[in-house]
DNA sequence: GTGTTTGTTATCAA
DNA sequence: CTTGATAACAAACA
């Protein structure tokens, strides 16, 4: 489930060891992931240099030399994992993924394997695998005026960045009845958010995920506005959460995860006033909260 | 076999 | 027209 740290901890990967290199082949697995249609997908990417990796809301932006954007969007279990050159062993067969740094690790495996959507081979030998089991992410390619029209179209303010403070906050939520967890999804409103990082932030401003947007008073407001903050931030710092039942188990390190108050943690002791957390659907979505520490 | 999981869009209802 | 709520999508697991 990837939300702003996770997808801004991938960027910081790329952009660390793919920037500046060339893209020598594609090999697309399953063509549906390609919203272009495999062929021209291929044709457009083949001998492109990567200039520059960028982030918006959840949606990771590939800038290639010669006009060319790729846009990632990984969804739900979308992952992108890099390979530096594979170093063979007897038999032809590469070397173990998880010997092959913590990137690797997370697939659990050797690459590809068979939620391997699509490959992109660099020069120098390196390997970009887009990995997607349930085939909700995709790739496509565009141009800067299309790459530019999507990003205004689609998403509102960075977390992270000054427009969100608690003025903003009060702005969207006022008279609004839609319950203020729908609202923080919304990524038109605010760009990243999603269910982990809004069950949390919402707990840590102490207000209840059902909450009538409208009713938000100012000082939730700017609770609301400082704790995404916070959150993001050290999200960011852990590189994010790995709420995965493979992943979990293996004890990465950097995980967000033993950092949630709420998430996950249904039926199980609030970390605040030892009260039990529930989990409820709210909006479609899974929702934990304390309902004695949120109001 | 059933229910649950989530980001986003499409569709429907008020 | 606006707003809000919900279904749909995909696939695997408990």
């Amino acid at each position: 489930m990837p939300e702003l740290p996770e997808v801004e901890t991938i960027r910081r990967d790329l952009k660390e060891h793919l920037v500046g290199r060339k893209v020598v082949s594609v090999d697309i697995i399953f063509p549906k992931t390609a919203k272009n249609g495999a062929a021209f997908f291929v044709k457009a990417l083949t001998g492109r240099t990567l200039k520059e990796v960028s982030r918006r809301g959840k949606l990771l932006i590939l800038k290639f030399a010669s006009d060319t954007y790729l846009l990632i969007h990984l969804k739900m279990t979308g992952q992108l994992i890099y390979l530096e050159k594979e170093k063979k062993i007897a038999g032809g067969h590469s070397l173990s993924a998880k010997k092959q740094g913590d990137l690797a690790t997370a697939v659990g495996g050797e690459l590809p394997n068979k939620h391997t959507r699509a490959v992109f081979d660099f020069q120098g030998g390196g390997r970009l695998f887009f990995n997607d089991l349930r085939k909700f992410g995709y790739l496509k390619i565009v141009d800067q005026k299309e790459m530019e029209r999507v990003v205004a179209e689609n998403y509102g303010p960075e977390p992270l960045e000054k427009e969100l403070d608690a003025a903003y906050i009060k702005r969207i939520c006022a008279g609004k009845k839609t319950r203020i967890k729908s609202l923080l999804l919304d990524q038109k409103l605010i760009a990243g958010l999603g269910n982990i990082y809004v069950d949390e932030a919402l707990f840590a401003a102490g207000v209840l995920p059902g909450r009538q947007a409208g009713t938000l008073t100012s000082e939730e407001a700017v609770k609301l506005a400082k704790v995404i903050k916070v959150i993001i931030k050290k999200a960011i710092e852990y590189r994010g959460t790995t709420f995965s039942d493979y992943r979990d188990s293996k004890g990465n390190k950097g995980n967000f995860s033993r950092l949630l108050q709420v998430y996950g943690r249904g039926k199980e002791k609030c970390l605040q006033c030892g009260g039990a957390i529930k989990k409820e659907k709210i909006g479609g979505r899974g929702s934990h909260y304390c309902s004695n520490c949120q109001k």
